[in-house]
RNA sequence: CGAGGCGUAGCGCAGUUGGUAGCGCGCGUGGUUUGGGACCAUGAGGUCGCAGGUUCGAUCCCUGUCGCCUCGACCA
């Protein structure tokens, strides 16, 4: 990408939002932009972010043999009052309805009953059984209250993954195998995330359980036992036999070690059982020829919440404590390095676009900041801003071939020639 | 939907005890600069969220409305 052909002039960051000061900056630099209460546009580097996270989604959830297909959003409303949500999602001002002369539609806030409705088409005998489906898609919910910009709108990407099984046991087995895959999903983000246990809500079924960040700019409030690091919902602390439930299921004596965290919830997952199949009549033919019920898990990311957690997360701050921009993780950075040529110099140009090039043709994105009329400095500044994540100056403190990187994050040089950084960034 | 706050230039903010507006940054032009946000000169940009009302006159006062933000109830 070539700075002087994005749109971008100097990304100068005035009064930083304290409590959300990453997406503040993405806001102010026009990375982000706000369209309405929970609505934003996406530029083009968190586009790509958001992009590269849905790769590590697909691709670990197709190491775990789901299946990935793509449900439309728009939907008949006679879907959901058969499965007798309609009414709930509809009064709590939830979900979207689409009137029009030819029927009337639901904007999907999750896709339970359409993948019911999916699956009936194809896992018809117990052959065809267990499989679990997902799709990444664009859910709509018309939020009473949207919060902290990116982590709680109005339409977001969601992960949601669906399983099927033909007992309660290959149920368990589904949901172990994608609780699996989560984690294994968010250690790739370099996300910390913990899985703690938690109420159903109006997804239903027995058991589940959230993938929860620690931040204080979550919305969710859990409790960590010192002694086993178990995290727990608050919710557990309402229920009347709450010592005795502590202690049978978690193994838990000494409720005061149990301290209050504020999270942000990036995955949910649950063990539905039969409720859906149920009320949408969901049913296979089993090994005695028999009409018989799925077994359902349902598993969900927000996407869009998940880029917004890694942007907070790796917020770096100027010499005065400020926040300045990002170092964003190499492994999720679309531009590797932002490359930044003494613009006066023509070799050192020549260099650069000789650089930026090579590192194309070796499958390696760059960013080449070919404005002009901007100091060395301020370019910099602007690196950090994007969130790329190693920098190189060919200025006039550049000698011989050597090409002096320099790790955002680390604020660590060193200096290598353009084979070793082609290995480095491969 | 309950409670609070805010809508003034692209962004961040002043301000007018009522006489139709400023600052910083950014943006245009000319020049000098160029390794951690350079400087000088000059210029463009606003029906002060919208609609009523009071007034000779409203961005300011009153009423309503819409939008946005925060706290609660609900959720990936």
């Amino acid at each position: 990408m070539r700075l002087s052909k994005t749109g971008l002039g100097t990304i100068k960051l005035n009064n930083i939002d304290e409590m959300y000061p990453g997406q503040s900056i993405l806001l102010q630099s026009g990375q982000l932009v706000q369209f309405g209460a929970g609505i934003f546009a996406y530029n083009n580097i968190p586009l790509l972010v958001k992009r590269r996270l849905e790769e590590i989604i697909v691709k670990t959830l197709n190491k775990y043999d789901c299946i990935e297909v793509s449900l439309p959003t728009l939907q008949p409303d006679k879907m959901w009052k058969d499965s007798g949500r309609y009414d709930g999602y509809v009064n709590d001002g939830t979900m979207l309805i689409v009137d029009s002369n030819k029927g009337s539609f639901c904007l999907a806030p999750t896709a339970e009953e359409a993948m019911l409705e999916f699956a009936r088409e194809k896992l018809k005998t117990y052959k065809t059984l267990p499989a679990t489906f997902y799709q990444i898609g664009e859910k709509y919910r018309n939020e009473i209250r949207t919060r902290g910009y990116l982590l709680r709108g109005k339409c977001f990407p969601m992960l949601d993954a669906y399983s099927f099984d033909k007992d309660e046991e290959g149920m368990v087995k589904s949901y172990t195998n994608l609780r699996k895959a989560f984690l294994e999903i968010f250690e790739q983000l370099g996300l910390d995330v913990m899985p703690i246990a938690a109420d159903n809500g109006a997804i239903g079924g027995k058991k589940s359980e959230e993938f929860m960040f620690k931040s204080p700019m979550g919305e969710d409030k859990i409790l960590i036992d010192q002694n086993t690091g178990i995290g727990l919902n608050t919710e557990i602390l309402e229920r009347e036999d709450y010592k005795e439930y502590l202690e049978k299921e978690y193994g838990i004596t000494d409720i005061s070690k149990l301290e209050e965290v504020r999270t942000i919830e990036l995955g949910h997952i649950f063990q539905i059982g039969l409720k859906y199949s149920e009320m949408m009549n969901g049913t296979y033919i089993n090994q005695e020829g028999k009409q018989s019920l799925y077994y359902m898990g349902c598993y969900g990311i927000g996407v869009s919440r998940t880029v917004a957690t890694l942007y907070e997360a790796c917020v770096i701050n100027d010499k005065n404590g400020n926040p300045c921009g990002f170092a964003l993780p190499k492994n999720i950075a679309p531009y590797k390095l932002q490359i930044i040529p003494k613009i006066e110099d023509a070799n050192k140009v020549e260099l650069a676009e000789k650089i930026y090039t090579t590192l194309k043709e070796n499958g390696i994105d760059s960013i080449l900041d070919d404005r002009e009329n901007l100091s060395i400095g301020a370019k910099i500044k602007d690196a950090k801003v994007l969130g790329t994540p190693y920098v190189l100056v060919l200025g006039d403190k550049m000698e011989g071939e050597n090409l002096e990187i320099e790790d955002i994050k680390t604020e660590e040089k060193t200096f290598i020639n353009l084979y070793e950084l082609i290995k480095f960034f491969k």
